[in-house]
RNA sequence: GGGCGGUUAGCUCAGCGGUAGAGCGUCUCGUUUACACCGAGAGGGUCGGGGGUUCGAUCCCCUCACCGCCCACCA
């Protein structure tokens, strides 16, 4: 016999490691394919509530394909975050007190890196064992092993001998700390309190007038070139093409006109610094104004500037530059202002440089032409849709791709430089020899490029490089493109649409077919969960406290689309709570024998109750499918919750009780293959949700009836035929939970002891319903706790009365019930009775409702109303006679 | 500044042209042999404000307010 509960401490472990050594992950020989490439959690990570939410969804989706019967591939492996582990790995060198990285060399930095991730790296792939997430670990992969780097150097190549990847030297975002390019979408401008300070600049040939220029970052100053006014300010336009004196230097800069400065802001006179400023450097282009760096790599003051700022931190200069203004009487004063500052958006410690460089850039303006066509086309398919703008906007406007990245940890840029800086980019150093043998018609000394990719470029290729392009593996020809993206919205920029050009690009095809985005996990109170704020679910607690199955469970549910998810661990509580419940239904089936699934023929069983809950199983499964085919994972989840609750364990199992006791051989074991082959379909189809709990039992209750041939993993999804419904056992079901329900209602509403046992009668009912009753009397007498119920012509006084379809139903209890409350149950009913009256007459009294609105509806309102109707004067007639009776 | 989303029961959220729903919480009752991680029942909402379209609006449109998020900018 089963447990009381269902014990996920004791099996999780065990079934996951029997799934996958059976093969059950890999994909199956023969079947349509269906692919899902993980989204490469970084290989310094560990599972968070998002990923847990991520992969429970691709796992559903997995699994459901699998059990119908597709060849199912879910690709997984690591990218190996550039940035993150090698910060990680500098810092266990610190605090092991090794040698920094610059003394340890490259060489061997990078071999520390290998042994770290070998021996912590990857604790993120154990992690989603232990949620149950079905992929084919053989084919595990890693962005920089061997064969995605072969990806990476081919497509690197082609794309600069396409000229689609150039160098070039512009404005980037500059990390001073890791001494590193960063992207600008990986940039976190953070809200800070700063101020906004106003210099003076004097003119050059009349050093009593001055032009005012105001300023958040006065240690730039030192890099002016110019000072720019808008043509059409009349307070300027007389200065346009003086010179102004810059301040602390011997130079001198024009007044510049551009469009560049605003009127409204500050005094309308802006200072361009080129080499550090973005804005600035586009003004500089246009003016022909060479850039003046005055800021290094490591953000201290450099170039040509006074000697005293000379390797000056960037904030100390500022300091030192304002006492000497101060000195000077060339500052105006300053205020108080609270603006955006660019920070590197994963450690958010150091403000970031705009800093004059020459990088790697992909020309992502051509690539993305296709990318934006596939979209438009419905090649590929965001779900939901309007993600597709997210997408399109970030396309139209896309910038040159910056991919070179000052790291040593990642793929190295195959491009060697001869002695004259002439450049070769080949996928190999004897390749780059030869090419510039052949160039130079002689053997000359290489060296390569020092810099790494971002780590989003070999990313970009992972829809396919992990299946082993550029060779023409078998897994290529069959699984790519990929049936679904699983992802959140934030990486549609980082990757959804670099995969997209790359796909294109590389395999004239694109990489999925479908892009499900799903929503943030928040915590209870909506707020982003961060280790700062301390309120970060672990999602491995709550699997070691409530099970896997409960945690999936809960993420589905609440994974209605394009809603953030608010996780609490009380809602994991009820979805465990679920599981106990189910568990319980499978441990009564097992107790009364219902074990026998295997001979059941669903088109067989003769009694109503068995022919009502097989419809509704019918209904059910139809609903998981066709929710599952559209993503919405709570629609699906809450359809077998409410079947499971509040119709197999709250009606089905009650309601058979009594065949199951009874004497009828045929109708018992009917309802109990009935029963079996009911809870086996409910089993399969929530499998994908709950696969420990739903294999448990497969396992178990396969233990008292026929053998099993197969894990449930692998079993077939439940495909049924519409004609299984049957509605005339729906209906008469139906009229039996009303008849229960309502009783109940009118006992609880009036207090009657619950242990108290009264008579029912059925009252100006019609034949059918009178069968209704006999058929299903000792059911009904049971539910509702009836001493008997049986049909009258009339009911008797002092009852207590309520309408149910055509009849009366009318519940003897004099002597054990308030007349008063009863008389007052009536008012309020009947008064609610003629409130609906009221509202339909308003429709049907409107001539255009009539008129206008169609015909079904204006019939089912008369029909309402009738009932309605009816209903009243029937306990209108219950009212008098109780008030005779008293 | 541009864009997207939200505002529905005490809380968290579904629903989205034609009788307002769930989970949790609350209250009442209950040891009916699957389950107290349970059962039965109840209470609780002019579906953010205003306008419009429509025979009819929680649902569509406009507008306002507030709350999130993304992008851009911040002299």
């Amino acid at each position: 016999m089963l447990d009381t509960n269902f014990d996920p401490k004791a099996v999780e472990a065990s079934l996951y490691e029997a799934w996958e050594s059976s093969g059950a992950f890999k994909p199956r020989a023969s079947g349509a394919a269906f692919s899902i490439v993980i989204p490469p959690p970084n290989v310094t990570g560990s599972l968070h509530i998002g990923h847990a939410l991520n992969n429970t969804l691709q796992d559903i989706l997995a699994r459901f394909e699998r059990m119908r019967g597709k060849a199912v591939l879910w690709q997984p492996g690591m990218d190996h975050a550039g940035i993150a582990t090698q910060i990680v790995v500098e810092r266990q060198l610190a605090e092991q007190g090794n040698m920094d990285r610059r003394a340890l060399g490259r060489e061997e930095f990078v071999k520390r890196i290998w042994a770290w991730k070998e021996e912590s790296g990857g604790t993120i792939t154990r992690q989603l064992r232990r949620l149950g997430a079905s992929c084919d670990w053989s084919r595990e992969r890693f962005t920089m092993d061997e064969g995605l780097s072969r990806a990476v150097l081919k497509v690197f190549v082609q794309l600069y001998k396409e000229g689609l990847i150039y160098k070039d030297k512009r404005l980037v975002n500059w990390d001073p700390k890791l001494q590193t390019a960063v992207s600008d979408l990986e940039v976190e401008n953070i809200e800070t309190k700063g101020k906004l300070w106003r210099i003076k600049y004097p003119l050059a040939d009349d050093a009593s007038r001055f032009v005012v220029v105001a300023t958040t970052r006065p240690e730039t100053m030192l890099g002016d070139v110019a000072v720019a006014v808008h043509p059409g300010d009349e307070r300027y336009t007389a200065l346009i093409g003086k010179m102004v004196r810059l301040p602390l230097t011997d130079r001198a800069i024009p007044v510049i006109a551009d469009d560049y400065a605003d009127p409204e802001k500050g005094s309308g006179a802006v200072k361009i610094t080129p080499a550090h400023d973005f804005n600035d450097f586009e003004v500089g282009k246009r003016h022909k104004l060479a850039p003046i760096e005055v800021i290094d790599r490591e953000a201290q003051m450099s170039g040509d500037i006074p000697e005293r700022f000379r390797e000056m931190d960037r904030f100390e200069a500022r300091k030192q530059i304002l006492a000497e203004l101060e000195q000077d009487g060339l500052l105006d004063g300053a205020e108080d202002i609270v603006h955006a500052v660019p920070h590197d958006e994963k450690t958010k410690l150091v403000i970031l440089e705009p800093m004059l460089t020459e990088q790697w850039y992909v020309d992502a303006k051509k690539l993305a032409g296709p990318a934006i066509a596939a979209v438009e086309s419905g090649k590929t398919k965001f779900t939901p849709e309007n993600f597709a703008n997210t997408y399109f906007h970030w396309m139209h406007n896309i910038q040159p791709w910056c991919v070179s990245r000052q790291l040593w940890w990642g793929h190295q840029i195959p491009a060697w430089y001869a002695p004259d800086g002439k450049v070769f980019v080949e996928e190999s150093e004897d390749a780059a020899k030869a090419a510039a043998k052949a160039h130079f018609k002689k053997d000359v000394p290489l060296t390569r490029d020092e810099d790494v990719l971002d780590t989003w470029f070999s990313s970009a290729l992972w829809a396919f490089s992990t299946m082993g392009w550029p060779d023409e593996t078998p897994e290529v020809k069959r699984f790519y493109p990929t049936s679904v993206l699983v992802t959140m919205y934030d990486i549609i920029f980082f990757w959804v649409a670099r995969m997209m050009m790359m796909g294109l690009h590389f395999m004239k095809d694109v990489p999925f077919h479908n892009v499900l985005i799903h929503a943030r996990v928040v915590d209870e109170k909506g707020a982003k969960m961060s280790k700062t704020k301390g309120n970060v679910v672990d999602p491995l607690v709550l699997i070691d406290e409530y099970g896997a199955d409960a945690l999936r469970l809960t993420l589905a549910m609440k994974a209605a689309p394009g809603k953030d998810v608010r996780m609490g661990r009380g809602v994991v509580e009820s979805y465990r709570n679920f599981g106990t419940k189910f568990w319980n239904a499978a441990r009564f089936c097992q107790m009364n024998e219902c074990v026998n699934w295997n001979a059941f023929d669903p088109t067989t069983p003769k009694h109503t109750i068995n022919r009502w809950i097989v419809g509704e199983l019918t209904q059910t499964a139809a609903t998981v499918t066709a929710e599952l085919e559209a993503y919405r994972f709570n629609e699906a989840a809450g359809a077998l919750y409410k079947f499971v609750w509040n119709v197999f364990c709250d009606w089905y199992i009650e309601l058979i009780k009594p065949l199951l006791n009874g004497s009828d051989e045929a109708t018992l074991g009917e309802t109990r293959a009935t029963a079996a082959w009911v809870l086996e379909q409910v089993i399969r189809l929530l499998h994908p949700f709950m696969p420990f709990i739903t294999e448990e039992l497969w396992t178990r209750l396969g233990e008292f009836g026929p053998k099993r041939e197969r894990m449930l993993i692998v079993e077939t999804w439940p495909d049924l035929p519409e004609s299984l419904i049957d509605p005339k056992a729906a209906e008469e079901i139906n009229w039996l939970i009303g008849l229960v329900s309502e009783t109940r209602s009118a006992r609880a509403e009036l207090n009657v002891p619950a242990g108290a046992k009264i008579p029912l009668l059925l009252v100006g009912a019609a034949k059918e319903s009178c069968r209704r009753l006999e058929r299903h009397q000792e059911l009904i007498d049971r539910l509702a706790r009836l001493d008997y119920s049986t049909t009258a012509d009339a009911a008797p006084t002092g009852s207590v009365t309520f309408v149910h379809g055509e009849a009366t139903v009318a519940l003897q209890l004099e002597g054990v019930v308030d007349f008063s409350a009863e008389a007052e149950r009536l008012v309020k009913e009947i008064n609610r009775l003629d409130g609906e009256i009221a509202k339909i007459d308003g429709k049907l009294g409107n001539a255009e409702f009539v008129r206008k609105a169609p015909k079904e509806v204006v019939e089912e309102q008369r029909e309402r109303r009738a009932e309605a109707q009816a209903a009243k004067a029937k306990l209108e007639a219950a009212l008098q006679r109780l008030r005779a009776a008293v």
